[in-house]
DNA sequence: GTGATTGCAAATCTTTTGCACTAAA
DNA sequence: TTTAGTGCAAAAGATTTGCAATCAC
């Protein structure tokens, strides 16, 4: 569960992290974690700065999002070639992703989808599973 | 299980999908299918056909790629923003993803890997399960 | 011939970079 | 102050597009 309480110290979790906590820093953290779980790419999260009224540069939002990232705040989940978009939820969890629409969404935790996982090669060890349902809105029958 | 045959008609199977065969599309079908799966970015391809003496611009092997995808003789699979693979096995599988390497690499079908797909949303239906499970070189004890 | 394909170069899109300027600490 | 962080505009990649030239049928 990631915090539902209204919004204590940004600031201080951003310190802590070794960011300071800057004006577009703080106000995209804002926006990205206090809204609920959310998939935003950098081009739709300068988008809603904007109409906010904040001030951010879109190199900003990028740098911003992969510090985050970096810190374990976000994570980058790629589903098209070309466009990437940044996880809230941080918690061990797959997509649902809509080829129709473009619309990413995580898959609730109950569904559970476990399995045998494979010996990775060897030399390697897995740092990550990730699971991408793809799906299409329905033919009009 | 797919062409073990060593250049029968790929003539024909080009003609079959409305592809006309042209030498290009030859040469690129002859790369990509009668070497063993593979999994390869458009650049690389290109490079190929390159050393290969044939001639083709880049622009004609993404087109190709695409069609060929369109057709279902291959699969792309995105792993990193900003590159796409194409895959010569469209059997039911999954890939490891080396992040130190960028190597893709299939996941051997015997690695069974079922669990419960959770219900896609309304209205749409499953059209793919893409799982990627993303390694790291072991760091050097 | 005639319409599908190709090649090339220019265009597009997302993301990154260089660098002077601004703001935390 | 001192140094991290920001904005801007230019650069870099990957992929696409427009259009005249070329090839398959």
């Amino acid at each position: 569960m990631r915090s539902t309480k209204p919004s204590p110290n940004l600031l201080e979790r951003l310190r802590t992290l070794g960011l300071r906590p800057t004006r577009q820093r703080v106000a995209l953290a804002h926006l990205l974690f206090e809204t609920g779980d959310r998939h935003v790419t950098a081009e739709q999260l300068h988008s809603e700065a904007s109409a906010a009224s904040i001030r951010v540069s879109l190199a900003t939002v990028y740098n911003t999002l992969h510090q985050f990232t970096a810190a374990g705040l976000l994570r980058e989940v790629v589903v098209e070639p070309g466009r990437s978009y940044f996880d809230t939820n941080i918690d061990d969890h797959h997509h649902f992703f809509c080829e129709s629409s473009g619309m990413l969404q995580d898959i609730p935790g109950e569904s559970v989808m476990v399995g045998l996982l494979p010996k990775p090669p060897v030399g390697t060890e897995i740092s990550r599973v990730d699971v991408i349902i793809r799906v299409r809105r329905e033919p009009t029958t």
